[in-house]
DNA sequence: TCGGAAGCCGAGGACCCCCTCCGGTGCCCG
DNA sequence: CGGGCACCGGAGGGGGTCCTCGGCTTCCGA
């Protein structure tokens, strides 16, 4: 995190600030978790019954609030990450990776985007998306070394499972909220090395990786 | 088709109404392409050069356009379909059903989201995915009797997976054309009998999954 | 206690979108 | 060729969003 940007995002001197701004996070975790990184910072200052003006001085951008308002969801991320990598078995250790992105992801719209995107301007999330894919590579190199995984399997293809949890959950969140673990359970039957078969198209390259991601926070 | 909706949407009788009525058509099928189902009307009829009161008398409804947009679309899957669904092989025919399918869908983001939304109001699109829900139903089951698809496969997942892969492309549309087949290969992996291993999660219900698709057209 | 600085408010400009309504236009048929 | 009616244009009302800015309030340290 560059100086500006702490110095953009600390905690005020006063006590009606501090409160505010307490207040502006919790009801920006509620919107964005219910409506995605997209939500409306009008409705949040709203919801937070402080003037929009208030909002902007304590989070200058979205990508501020968002930050703090997902601090709690990027920590519970990377404590069950850390569980999963330390697992003796690589399949073991693959799968519980999976299984605890997915489930963070399915709890909250708000991260859910976030991890399907790339915002380049930001330093702090690039770090956070840099560190997982680092994660992610691992545990996944692993399972292959250990001949538990397909070895045609790269980075890139967990990265568009991620994207296509990331559709169920916004489909079936509140009509069947387990449902993504089905579909997980069942890509990981294609990933087990001896289900492979030939795949007639090649891996996407990390610059197609990284412009699609940017992609996903730019269009429309 | 009821005869309101015939009604609403028949070609008009003039030269000139005929000619705006096309150019609109023309517009709509570009805007829809690129922007989905939820692109700007004022914006198509700014495209098409003709009044956003003229749009609203040809089609008084989103959907009244975007049915006439995506008819094209609509037959060029089902020729496909009908074609796959004529193969002999059981699992021959179930993924070329499933590859034409989504490349019709990965050609335009109108019929992406089409495909993956329900909309109650609507006789002629329900027709449409009821049709494509029995075809799918069809292919799937006759591939399951011959054994090479695991039992324990259900329309929903099919579903599921069309959401997958309209996500994949909303993605990689620009950058990566055709990642699209490469998750869908790999998932057929996971569909082939020999590669089961038990779900802990049980299927959607029929309910469930209408209700999620209908959640994907009214959320927001 | 009290004044200055930190902080708050919310009107308002700049966009965007949806949809309606009705005065005016121009096609086509008799 | 002329009148009637199908048709067209586009202003305008009603919503929303983002973000700024300057007058006003409130805290807190000296």
């Amino acid at each position: 995190m560059s100086a500006s940007e702490i110095e953009r995002t600390r905690v005020p001197r006063r006590r009606d600030a501090q409160e505010r701004r307490h207040r502006l996070i919790v009801a920006a975790q509620r919107e964005f978790a219910a409506r995605g990184v997209d939500a409306s910072l009008e409705r949040i200052a709203r919801e937070a019954d402080v003037a929009i003006g208030t909002l902007y001085r304590h989070f200058p951008t979205r990508l501020d609030l968002l930050l703090a308002a997902l601090e709690p969801r990027v920590r519970e991320f990377l404590d069950g990450s850390e569980k999963a990598l330390q697992i003796d078995d690589p399949w073991g250790a693959f799968v519980s990776y999976l299984e605890n992105l997915f489930r963070v992801q399915a709890g909250d719209r708000g991260f859910n985007d976030f991890l399907s995107r790339r915002f380049p301007g930001s330093e702090e999330t690039e770090r956070i998306h840099d560190e997982m894919c680092r994660q992610i590579d691992d545990v996944l190199t692993r399972a292959q070394k250990a001949g538990a995984v397909r070895a045609d399997i790269t980075l890139a293809d967990i990265v568009n499972l991620i994207w296509s949890n990331g559709r169920m959950i916004d489909a079936t969140s509140t009509t069947a909220p387990n449902a993504w673990r089905r579909q997980l359970f069942l890509m990981l039957d294609a990933y087990r090395a001896e289900a492979a078969h030939a795949i007639p198209e090649p891996p996407m390259s990390e610059k197609q990786l990284y412009d699609a991601m940017v992609h996903l926070s730019t269009a429309d």
